[in-house]
DNA sequence: TTGGAAACACTCACTAGTCGGTATACATAG
DNA sequence: CTATGTATACCGACTAGTGAGTGTTTCCAA
């Protein structure tokens, strides 16, 4: 392999992502996989053990590049933190209009695989929840609010509520009320002291 | 089959929905229902057409009891409307701390059904979470409260988030900060009048 | 020439759905 | 009161295809 490839292993796990994301887990067989990235399945049992390994790595890939994008909505919007976490809801508003949103992909697998909780593609979804959670609250309490812990468990649960609400009824308009709503929560967080 | 007996497309949805519901859709082979219903594959496809229709009469199922349950848990509650919402959500956590738990089955469906938006389990899907949503409403307006329909939403999106992170972290206190701030809601919208 | 990376060809279990046929019940015609 | 017809409910055995995962071989760069 040139340097100047992309690494095998990089590209099977583009295209995992890819097809993970928008057909679901099982739905995709690990021979879908292996052709969309140009190469035998044989070869992906090469560079991954297994197809849970390879969920496992598909969602490694999304934790890191998610977060940042939540990082970057919050930064580059005007106002107080309201309207910052309002921001975060307005973009992903904007992004589920995409034919191609599917929701949430860590709890889309999460849902798929309710049945087997120690699966490491759930301890990733965990993680990355954690740390998105973990974020807002760190912001929040910086930002003077009240009970950060609280309010940012809150926020994160208008925002997988969105993810949920918003997939099933194809109507990116609840993301702008969920949006709102953690508006709402901040603002009494931040009164409240 | 004698009028003591249950009918055998009731039994066949029974084993459905419990398969379904454990372990997910596309896990659950027609052959495994057939069995758990206590008789062949043969039989069950003389009674659903196809796979697909099995699916939109398990969720057809849940519809109502779903709704009903939650009425129920409303109406028994002590206290007014934001400890009465509150209350369904304490229900809730109760529910989900039973290891057989595993989050809506509306919502895990739609996300496994993300990439067929059209299909008849997801139309019954949005019209479960429209009629909750409805009754939410109308109850909420009955109380008071203002902006009723927004409040109901928003109401929902705390509901769904929690069924969705309680069901990835497996940790039902989510669901009781879901209900704190669903109260907290409700309380401001009962005081802006 | 050696060892990592890729491929071909395969196994075997399982999956949705189907073909043809059977047991029973209840008609109506002779 | 028998004989035939018809509809319901059921099943064993099958098909054609797909699923994850493997044994073995070939290629190629260092």
């Amino acid at each position: 392999m040139k340097p100047t490839d992309i690494p095998t292993r990089e590209r099977i796990v583009t295209a995992a992502s890819k097809l993970f994301y928008s057909a679901g887990i099982r739905a995709v067989s690990v021979d879908a996989v292996a052709e969309k990235a140009g190469l035998t399945k044989r070869t992906l049992y090469y560079h991954f053990a297994s197809k849970d390994e390879l969920i496992a790595a598909y969602l490694d890939g999304r934790d890191q590049p998610n977060l940042a994008l939540f990082q970057r909505w919050f930064a580059e919007a005007e106002g107080g933190p309201a309207e910052k976490v309002a921001a975060i809801f307005t973009n992903l508003a904007r992004a589920a209009r995409q034919p191609k949103w599917k929701g949430c992909g860590f709890l889309r697998t999460a849902a798929e695989l309710a049945d087997m909780p120690g699966h490491p593609a759930i301890k990733t979804g965990i993680a990355h929840k954690k740390r998105v959670e973990g974020w807002l609250r760190d912001v929040l309490a910086e930002a003077g609010a009240a009970s950060p812990e609280v309010l940012a468990r809150q926020i994160v649960l208008l925002l997988d509520g969105a993810f949920a609400v918003v997939l099933l009824n194809r109507d990116a308009s609840y993301m702008e009320t969920a949006g709102a709503a953690a508006s709402t929560l901040v603002k009494a967080a931040l009164s409240a002291r």
